[in-house]
DNA sequence: ACCTGAACACCGTTCAAGT
DNA sequence: ACCTGAACACCGTTCAAGT
């Protein structure tokens, strides 16, 4: 029979409350299993055992989802701040870089969604992270919010590209066939790359280079 | 009377047919004036003045859409090949990213669309053309994808960070209160920053040191 | 070859209510 | 304070037809 087997002793809350955590958690894994479309909020509702509008108690509307799901994925602890004297700030900044890029490549849409949502604060704290270990490399004031924003650039054009070539060759193995009329990147084989990583590092290294030595 | 004023002569063609740069140039507009949500199958299609279902002749679906609309705004004319040799290296490549870069910020849609859509003959056009000035300026062979990717990754990141900061300011005019925690991004005021062209360009100038001075 | 309306299986969200 | 179902005004797309 489909009724509660236990004798009922009055209202035994559902032990599946709803909370913001619960929420978040239930979209990214709904994100990483079904893509930015398969989150929906009856999806949603039905992977967490409630109601489609009660939902509407924890977020605004859907955009809230993802803002929740973004920050979650974000999460992020720094290093002891007495482990930041000793190291170096070339290390540091790579480290942070990396992280991050590591993060959003596990979460493709989170790479997507990044810069359509509001800065969350698991987002500003790596970036206070960069300003802190940037400033006592020396790089001045007057310089930092360039340095910061350029390394962000960075990370998210580098990132986005990856997914979105990672995405491609899921839907078809095969890079697109070029036209006679693009024959150097069809001879460099430009859209066939697949030292990411490397280019990574290499064009990071670069950007290190300009922003250090001015300080 | 609703009735057509002139005499009937058998089936006057519709001077509104349809075709893909009409789909495209319609879809373009529906993104510009009411945004990525703006743009649906029955808005298009009030806009064309067809039947709904009439655009699905032209369009595979609705991100056959999407991808018109980009290519039809991503258009580029490709300097004569006499003016490749005397041009600057530096010069030809910063006004290719600036043009591109001008492209986008005049409909932020598109830097959101670019790297979740295939490439379009339009945007294969501007990377051949930065091959060949690159190429000729001397980058070897083996460092010209890396290259190419490093300046497509910085323009796409830079773009996006910009028309994201702009629609942010749209929504609220000013920036998030911060934390106590984000002490030295508030001192610095990296999130009301504004000269961004000035970033732009200053970012560049480092990556192509590290491009160039390699050659 | 090109266009169409009706119908289907979905969406996000408002509302008025329940506990 | 927290949760809910019914209902509304939308979506994209399939289908079976029309010219």
């Amino acid at each position: 029979m489909p009724k509660k087997s236990k004798k009922s002793q009055a209202k035994q809350p559902p032990a599946d409350n709803l909370s913001h955590a619960k929420v978040a958690e239930a979209a990214v894994h709904l994100l990483d299993t079904r893509g930015t479309r398969g989150l929906t909020m009856r999806a949603l509702a039905e992977h967490l055992g409630s109601g489609v509008m009660s939902l509407y108690w924890y977020v605004d509307n859907k955009d809230g989802v993802f803002d929740l799901a973004l920050d979650f994925v974000m999460q992020y602890n720094p290093p002891a701040s007495h482990d930041l004297d000793t190291i170096d700030c070339r290390a540091g900044v790579i480290a942070i870089l990396q992280d991050w890029r590591e993060v959003m490549l596990k979460h493709p849409w989170s790479v997507f969604l990044l810069p359509q949502r509001t800065l969350g604060p698991n987002i500003l704290t790596r970036l206070e992270m960069l300003a802190k270990i940037l400033s006592r490399a020396g790089v001045q004031d007057s310089a930092l919010n360039t340095a910061i924003w350029s390394l962000w650039n960075y990370v998210v054009g580098a990132t986005t590209t990856r997914v979105s070539f990672l995405i491609q060759m899921e839907k078809s193995p095969d890079p697109p066939v070029l036209d006679d009329s693009f024959t150097l990147i069809s001879q460099s084989g430009l859209l066939m790359s697949d030292d990411w990583d490397g280019v990574f590092l290499g064009g990071l290294d670069m950007l290190l280079d300009g922003i250090i030595e001015d300080a």
